[in-house]
RNA sequence: GGCGGGGUAGCCAAGUGGUAAGGCCGGGCUCUGCAAAAGCCCUAUGCGUGGGUUCAAUUCCCACCCCCGCCUCCA
């Protein structure tokens, strides 16, 4: 559906400026997200930039694009195979279940599944090819274990992504003991030689068993599934360096080529104002919001709404509360318009075609989502108005199905229990008699089974609350 | 130390050189048997602090104070 014609502004991270962006084919827009790393569940944190990415192809869409999505599965390094190990399951086993939740919660938030999602393990071949080509042309080298390390030295251009000084690369407390095997601090893995603790897993090389660097794996399935150059590349703010920085090495030493054109990067989160550690017990996951009796649509709402993507946001309780009044009030506009006769909506109207305009130029600036939505809720009480006096109305159904189509909040989840529905037909017996007491005794046990119950002219309304 | 992001009403948040969108919460009114929903009205002479530029600054400049992130494998 492209209701969108103005040109889409992005913020691209290689110039840290807003650019028009323009993809290579159009309407083709092919697009690479770096995906979860498979050991564990992951936290909202982590689906904030799925949303994210999400949200980004909506819009590309709206405005008339085709993305192509690709989004990989790191599921192997050295946290996926120390959780093999602790759970004493094969390697492709606990992923395989790491990544089932995965996919559950992306259908929870109603996030799109990207259209295609490779795992590392299965482009291993790609990987070494890769890593021989980087060899062949003195990008990389072979250190003495059999681990083979990129050369930065190598590649005038390394640090530009991250505006990071080659030369201010200086050794930290995190370089591990057998780093000395790097000619320079900088290098990073492109292969890593096998040790004891990897036990199960490894792979055959030319330079012996082993398992790729985290890097590779990135520039390996993204050139193989969107080709050489591409549109856009994403992901959180923490992968600018050293992942993206070193990808870009990589891809760009082995092809020659630019590689991605456009870098996006989303912005993290907070808890209550903090960083989500495991210390602070402040690391929720999907299934920790939906048991506090939210919905994904509310964290949906919340996680995409509540600050600009490039924005660091604070996620708290209060916050999930009032996404989730604010859901509920479009959740009321939309089930009332629905209920109305289809000669209510006029075709032609300037005040729906207006909104959607306002809509868009607001996405077209870099996503800027919450301008979006003030335009939404503006749009929103000005058609609730309208149905109270019973003016003509915009042609909703069609407005909501693009505005939805970035939205992405869809139908509220109202089906009546058979049990309520019992309460509710004594309830309307009650009514006909007059009977208040029994009337509102009712209301009341409704209500305590999360409902609210509204009187309307055509009778009895039921809403989840 | 280097690079970067931020401080706007009770909370979240957009934004602009010309006098502060929107959401949540709260209050009043209309409607209703009562509610709910909806609508209307109210809720920052003010945008971290102090200077400066300007006819005019929250928006530009300077200084300062706070908060946060990245700087080798964390989305």
């Amino acid at each position: 559906m492209t209701r969108c014609r103005t040109p889409l502004h992005l913020f691209n991270t290689l110039s840290r400026s807003r650019e028009e962006f323009h993809p290579i084919a159009p309407p083709k827009v092919r697009l690479y997200a770096c995906g979860p790393t498979v050991y564990g569940r992951a936290h909202i944190g982590n689906f904030r930039t799925f949303l994210f990415v999400d949200l980004l192809r909506r819009v590309l869409r709206l405005f008339g694009f085709e993305p192509e999505s690709v989004m990989n599965y790191t599921d192997v390094d050295d946290k996926t195979i120390a959780a093999a190990e602790a759970a004493s399951l094969p390697l492709r086993e606990l992923t395989r279940r790491y990544i089932e939740l995965f996919e559950e919660d992306l259908q929870t938030l109603h996030i799109l599944l990207p259209d295609r999602r490779p795992k590392a393990t299965d482009h291993i071949g790609l990987m070494i090819a890769l890593i021989e080509e980087l060899l062949r042309k003195g990008h990389a080298y072979v250190g003495e274990d059999g681990s083979v390390y990129f050369r930065i030295g190598s590649f005038p251009d390394y640090g530009k992504l991250a505006h990071l000084d080659r030369g201010g690369l200086q050794p930290g407390a995190r370089i591990a003991q057998d780093e000395y095997l790097k000619e320079s601090v900088g290098d990073f893995a492109l292969w890593k030689a096998w040790k004891a603790e990897d036990g199960e897993v490894g792979w055959a090389s030319p330079w012996g068993r082993g398992r790729p660097g985290w890097h590779v794996e990135c520039s390996a399935m993204s050139m193989h599934y969107l080709g050489e150059e591409f549109d856009i590349h994403c992901g959180g703010t923490d992968l600018i360096f050293p992942h993206h920085e070193n990808e870009i090495a990589q891809s760009r030493c082995a092809t020659g080529k630019s590689f991605a054109h456009f870098w996006l990067h989303c912005s993290h989160m907070l808890v209550d104002g903090e960083k989500m550690s495991k210390s602070l017990g402040n690391v929720y996951s999907v299934a920790d919001i939906l048991a506090q009796g939210y919905t994904g649509r509310h964290l949906r709402f919340l996680l995409l709404t509540a600050a600009h993507y490039r924005q660091t946001l604070n996620f708290t309780w209060e916050g999930l509360a009032a996404a989730k009044a604010a859901v509920g009030r479009i959740d009321d506009w939309l089930v009332r318009w629905r209920s109305l006769p289809p000669e209510r909506f006029a075709a032609a109207s300037s005040e729906g075609e207006e909104f959607l305009t306002r809509f868009c130029a607001s996405l077209a600036d870099d996503l800027n989502l919450s301008d979006a939505l003030g335009h939404f809720f503006e749009f929103l009480r000005a058609t609730n108005r309208s149905i109270d006096l019973g003016a003509p109305l915009p042609d909703l159904p069609e407005i909501w199905c693009a505005l939805d189509s970035v939205l992405g909040l869809g139908e509220p989840d109202d089906t009546v229990p058979p049990h309520l529905q019992e309460l509710l037909s004594r309830r309307a017996a009650a009514r006909q008699r007059r009977d208040w007491k029994e009337s509102d005794s009712l209301r009341a046990a409704i209500k305590q089974e999360g409902w609210s119950v509204r009187d309307t002219a055509q009778g009895q309304e039921l809403r989840r609350r």
